[in-house]
DNA sequence: CCAAAAATATAACATATGTTATGATTTTTA
DNA sequence: TAAAAATCATAACATATGTTATATTTTTGG
């Protein structure tokens, strides 16, 4: 398998590195340190674009609802991420929801800003595009997961996926801190059927919960679920 | 519901719509015409981008390949429809492939046309940045459906869709004409369990089939599980 | 720190879906 | 056109998931 992680990682967090030190300076000159308080909504589906986020620190959840209103989360920001792009580049509106999981930091860049950034630098635009073809084979990805796997499949992976992203900027194992609904909204099913793949899990050594805390104690089961679908 | 069809539909039969009657000479000037037999592969995940096509008649499924190796669709592309583009705006590879379900004829454009279309004629470029944007919400919509749908409600969905996409150049009913496979990878479910959910929407007289043809009897039923969700 | 509220864990039962198997129909090929 | 191959329809059984209910733990707000 070639790649795991990055079949389902936007690498939005590479979208200003790939920028000259003089480019970098004048996007940092145009950020905006802003706190936001848990709960909060960054923006909402069908609002009119403010502007491009790059979070410092904290989660993020990009979601959407659909018909029936029930919340779907299909992505997860985490530290370093940009996001809010999409509704700069021609669609009008927002097309779905990102909400603070914590108390978060992020830098700002309003709607007016960015598009000058765009037009003085074209390799940010380049990237920008870039990326959002990326993102497109993510979502193929996760679609190809939601519609094949099983739960305890779809968990397994979700669990690895989550885990690499929370843990990747430090070096002890913070483990995988959220909500039963988030998780259940995330890998597509109801937060009690999640809790029996969860015990489950525990069970067979796989992971320990302190708190709500997940710890994966046993990365190479999980990651047989990948290959061999025992469903 | 705020237009239902168009949360699910890529739209990319309006790419060179909007273009001026000059630019659109132009660009059916470097058009090749070919005509592809049934089953072909046009193009391929992870392969080289070699250009753009236009459906001008036809079926063409989109899809990828998850680690267990089994086929999800994520779209069928039908006349008109202007796909491939993804893998020439940044992205070095295709990232999904593109199968004929039947004999198709297409307009082909070079890698090296189309790109010196974008630079030419900037409303392309951005119509296209805008197109893979919104394309971005379908996909997004279609995992909400994936994740928190039971298989009859997704089928009652795709079924909509389908018959939408597969009539809407022509005043007779054609109906909705594709293998069970196919259908059943599109839905996410075996061919079998698909099969008892159709027998049922027989049963109800909500649907009747010919052949292997699917055709609408009873939409008002179909729409129902959008909003009720009687699962 | 305590009480109330919210979130989590678990169980039991109902329903939905996966799986295996078999016969019928349709399409393909010679 | 007939035989072979592929596709489709259906059933029966096993398993997975949804749902409802209740106890427990954790968080929140005074």
């Amino acid at each position: 398998m070639k790649n795991f992680f990055s079949q389902f990682d936007f690498q939005s967090d590479r979208l200003f590195g790939q920028l000259n030190s003089a480019e970098k300076r004048y996007v940092h000159k145009v950020m905006e340190p802003l706190s936001i308080k848990k709960g909060s909504l960054l923006f909402y589906e069908d609002g009119v674009p403010t502007g491009v986020f790059q979070l410092s620190e904290g989660k993020v959840k990009k979601f959407k609802r659909g018909f029936s209103g029930q919340e779907q989360i299909f992505y997860i920001y985490t530290k370093g991420d940009v996001f809010g792009y999409h509704a700069l580049l021609g669609e009008e509106r927002y097309q779905d929801s990102c909400k603070a999981l914590e108390d978060i930091e992020v830098d700002f860049i309003s709607k007016t800003n960015f598009l000058k950034l765009l037009d003085d630098i074209p390799r940010l635009r380049q990237a920008v595009v870039k990326n959002i073809s990326h993102e497109f084979g993510v979502l193929a990805n996760t679609i190809a997961v939601l519609a094949q796997k099983d739960q305890n499949t779809r968990l397994a992976i979700f669990l690895l996926l989550l885990e690499q992203k929370f843990n990747k900027d430090s070096d002890l194992a913070k483990g995988i801190d959220l909500s039963r609904d988030d998780l259940a909204n995330f890998i597509g099913t109801s937060p009690e059927s999640m809790g029996r793949s969860l015990k489950q899990f525990k069970e067979d050594g796989i992971i320990e919960i302190e708190k709500r805390i997940i710890y994966i104690k046993n990365r190479e089961t999980l990651l047989q679920f990948l290959n061999l679908d025992l469903s």
